[in-house]
DNA sequence: TGAATACATCAAAAAAATTTGATATAAAAT
DNA sequence: ATTTTATATCAAATTTTTTTGATGTATTCA
């Protein structure tokens, strides 16, 4: 396993990606992105039962810190889960929230 | 590994850790408890250079999600890492950050 | 072309978290 | 028995985050 080097930013870093995830809706989406896989936004106002704006705010804090991925298609703008992000950050245990198979 | 349940309040206590996790102050401060131990409030005043209340209300933070652990000891206020919370949170990989051998 | 749909972004308002300085309490030292 | 030390907690001020409603920009559809 690779070590992570601290510096200055390393702590900076990171509270910024747990911030990203110290939030229940932000989580919940998250489960619901790994759930469903591609989701578009109009649909995830719908699960989420949220508005619009809302939802967009808190998908860019998401896709910020590279926990979701963005993909354009015409009208539609399709999130999805970022495993990567997922696994690099949180406990195999805790994943299972975030990961299909568990 | 045991498969976490997800129920309505799954989201809530799992972002109230991430909460305590997502600040650059407080994870420097489980990395100094991680590299020294058990360590009392006015030396990690010293380490952190921070005032007294304010060390405090972020030790209280992590004490509140487990994240560390308290002990008396006559006038003494000792707190510790707790690694168990931590492996439970985060990947292996970032445990590093809060883990003595890495 | 004009209207409708999907979405991002902006500014203001509201809510939550953090900082600061003061005060309270208990243990230890004098 | 006072004073000092270590620490928690409180209230007010400050800062940050979130919510809300409005507006702007593509893209598709009629």
């Amino acid at each position: 396993m690779k070590t992570i080097a601290v510096n200055e930013y390393t702590f900076e870093h990171y509270a910024n990606a747990f911030k990203a995830l110290a939030d229940s809706k932000r989580l919940k989406l998250l489960n619901e992105l790994c759930s469903r896989g591609q989701v578009c936004v109009c649909d995830l106002c719908e699960i989420m039962e949220m508005t619009q704006s809302k939802l967009s705010y808190h998908l860019k804090i998401l896709l910020d810190v590279d926990l979701i991925t963005q993909e354009k298609k015409g009208k539609w703008n399709y999130y999805e889960l970022n495993q990567m992000q997922v696994n690099h950050l949180l406990s195999p245990e805790l994943c299972c929230l975030f990961r299909p198979t568990c």
